[in-house]
RNA sequence: CGGGGCGUAGCGCAGUUUGGUUAGCGCGCCUGCCUUGGGAGCAGGAGGUCACCAGUUCGAAUCUGGUCGCCCCGACCA
């Protein structure tokens, strides 16, 4: 392509509500433009980039023996309401009005459309496992689209399906697209954390995310740096801390705790700054409705609760934080002084909670709180939970190692449904002994937006994107500098040829500009390889190659430059599928140990 | 949905507090000269419903009321 044929309009100045870097540049180097909050335009370099990413998806999920389809964006809201998520989605759901009164929606997910799909055409055991997939824009009226393409309300997605009859075909399938998509993200040479996800009710491993680490993601992940452990913030469980063993002889001789009034003071903020104690010093009771039924849990004041630990601590399938007047009604406490001394309900006590040696809480009537309170003789610790979202420097479930918390932006997620649509939708088939049995269903997303997203957030400086090699909207860009002088343009056509006919991309800067424009915008742009023709090198027969992630250049002989470039071309997509090789050698000698044996 | 900010040329901004010539500046764009290895220089030029609607006024980018749009923080995110 010559750029003077090309739509490349590359910014000098940052656009003013851009914030993060990848909406930045992608803004800045021509790539994308904003046509309303959270919709996007792809510009021919843009969509270059996109097509690459969302070439190779189809290519390992393809590999993977999934099937690939093309549902419709537009479904008939009947399907919504009969697998119950009318509801639940709520104004997510991007809805409309047709002819006829016809009531439709514009599809944030497919799970409704395919099962309805298989509950048509999949009738035996016989045609089972398998797995459906397709590449569409969804929809989502999300309430606050940000950062320019990684959260929009229409986006490009990679959405699978699998349909099994028993749980071992869903693990098979469920694992087949686990390893297709670490193969997807090496070869788009993404530098991904797969993470273990919060997976509702079904519990287990049954729920991962593929996380690549940015200071934008929306996604809190804890990592164990020494063992490898990784999980969602919200389902990261959390190492055992150490009782205070020595306490029991020390601090039974702790004086008994003091009522203080705290006048007004609700808030853990609010005790703390008036007693001038730190919230880490302090503990809070929440209550809950666990299937209906008041439960209470104590937390140390600073940290957050995790309501799916505390849901599943109870036993319960619901679990909705309690309203205030419920609250009173129960405990006979106003809000704001619930404590765990004599509560009524019962109560769960955080495992760090035995951890502390005293404790402010709350005093069970109106402007009083407990100071001095000692966990263990001041109220039971018989039943310690974890219940609360892990945080940076807990310990490592695994090996007790210090977790450390990290943001990162979500390009992959693989989920075990289970039964909940097929059987909401009566997707069965027969097995063996005729009987009608709903369908074992996983869905697995790639978010094709997100990869761009993502890959600029890690690959930038401040020139400009860096690409990753594969995805690169060119592998080349050719820079002749003095377009006038026809020797120079005619080396650079010369190259321009050669990579042509030895199927390698290219752009080749052709505008008559000086020089230092025309690096700029390269630098811009983010093409791995820079080959530069200028008259000064040009008389000396050497032109230059440069990669954009490395800070020097290099001269080569101008008459075996296509050549060199055509092998350097060569060789790294070599030593990148090698990569790719012994990363799937190393997953596939990692699982054959942990299978053990 | 709560809090904050913004809307003036393709982009970045000044002007608005205190109403008053023809609404300015930089970048970009067009023409010419000149220049040519890291966003050059000179000269000339095009480009504006000052987000929209209503009001106050002799007079509104500027004051008042309303509407719309956009960004940030939070809530939310199958």
């Amino acid at each position: 392509m010559r750029w003077s044929q090309a739509l490349i309009p590359t910014l000098k100045e940052t656009p003013a509500d851009a914030v993060a870097p990848s909406h930045i540049l992608l803004l800045r180097a021509g790539m994308i433009r904003r046509l309303g909050s959270g919709a996007y335009t792809y510009l021919p370099l843009g969509l270059r980039v996109l097509h690459k990413a969302i070439a190779i998806v189809r290519q390992e999920i393809d590999a993977a023996g999934a099937l690939e389809i093309l549902m419709p964006a537009l479904q008939p809201i009947e399907l919504w309401k009969e697998s119950g998520r009318f509801d639940t989605f709520g104004d997510l759901l991007m809805q409309l009005k047709l002819s006829n009164q016809q009531h439709a929606a514009l599809g944030p997910t497919h799970e409704e459309v395919v099962t309805d799909l298989a509950r048509d055409l999949i009738n035996t055991y016989r045609q089972l496992p398998i797995t459906l997939y397709q590449i569409q824009t969804k929809f989502r009226d999300e309430p606050r689209p940000r950062f320019g393409v990684l959260r929009t309300r229409e986006f490009v997605m990679k959405d699978a399906y699998s349909f099994g009859a028993n749980v071992e075909q869903l693990s098979a399938s469920y694992d087949a697209m686990f390893e297709a998509y670490c193969r997807t993200f090496d070869r788009c040479g993404l530098d991904y954390v797969i993470v273990e996800a919060e997976s509702g009710p079904i519990g287990g491993d049954s729920s991962h995310e593929f996380m690549v680490p940015s200071d934008i993601g929306e996604d809190s992940v804890v990592q164990c740096l020494k063992c490898g452990y990784a999980a969602n913030r919200e389902r990261a469980e959390i190492g055992v801390i150490p009782k205070l063993d020595e306490k029991l002889g020390a601090e039974t001789a702790a004086p008994p705790y003091e009522k203080v009034a705290t006048p007004n003071r609700r808030t853990i903020e609010e005790v703390a700054s008036f007693l001038k104690m730190k919230p880490d010093q302090t503990a809070k009771l929440l209550v809950y409705l666990a299937d209906g039924r008041p439960v209470a849990a104590l937390l140390r004041g600073d940290r957050t609760a995790n309501e799916a630990k505390i849901r599943r601590a109870f036993a319960a399938s619901t679990l909705v934080p309690a309203d205030q007047e419920t609250i009173e009604r129960a405990t006979g406490v106003p809000l704001g002084f619930l404590g765990p001394v004599a509560i009524k309900i019962p109560l769960l006590v955080d495992r760090e909670i035995a951890s502390m040696t005293q404790v402010v809480v709350g005093g069970g009537e109106l402007d009083v709180h407990l100071r001095g309170v000692v966990p263990g003789r001041d109220f039971p610790l018989d039943d310690l939970r974890d219940l609360r979202d892990a945080d940076s420097g807990d310990p490592c479930p695994k090996c007790g190692e210090k977790l450390e918390l990290r943001q990162g932006i979500e390009i992959g997620h693989v989920f075990k449904l289970g039964t909940k649509y097929s059987k909401a939708m009566g997707a069965t088939f027969l097995d063996e002994h005729g009987q009608a049995v709903p369908l074992i269903m996983g869905c697995y997303g790639i978010g094709a937006n997100r990869i761009l997203a993502a890959a600029v957030e890690s690959g930038y400086d401040q020139n400009g994107i860096i690409w990753p090699f594969p995805l690169a909207p060119y592998t080349v860009l050719i820079a002749p500098l003095q377009v006038q002088n026809a020797e120079v343009l005619s080396a650079a056509d010369t190259i321009a040829k050669a990579l042509e006919s030895a199927g390698i991309d290219y752009l080749i800067d052709d505008r008559e500009l000086r020089p230092g424009v025309k690096f700029k915008d390269a630098d811009l742009i983010g093409i791995p390889i820079r080959v530069v023709i200028g008259e000064r090198g040009l008389k000396e027969g050497k032109i230059e190659l440069k990669w954009r992630h490395k800070a020097e250049a290099e001269t080569i002989p101008a008459e075996s430059a296509a050549e060199a470039i055509i092998e350097l071309v060569e060789s790294t997509k070599k030593s990148h599928e090698a990569m790719c090789r012994s990363r799937i050698a190393e997953r596939a000698a990692a699982r054959s140990t942990a299978t053990g044996n």
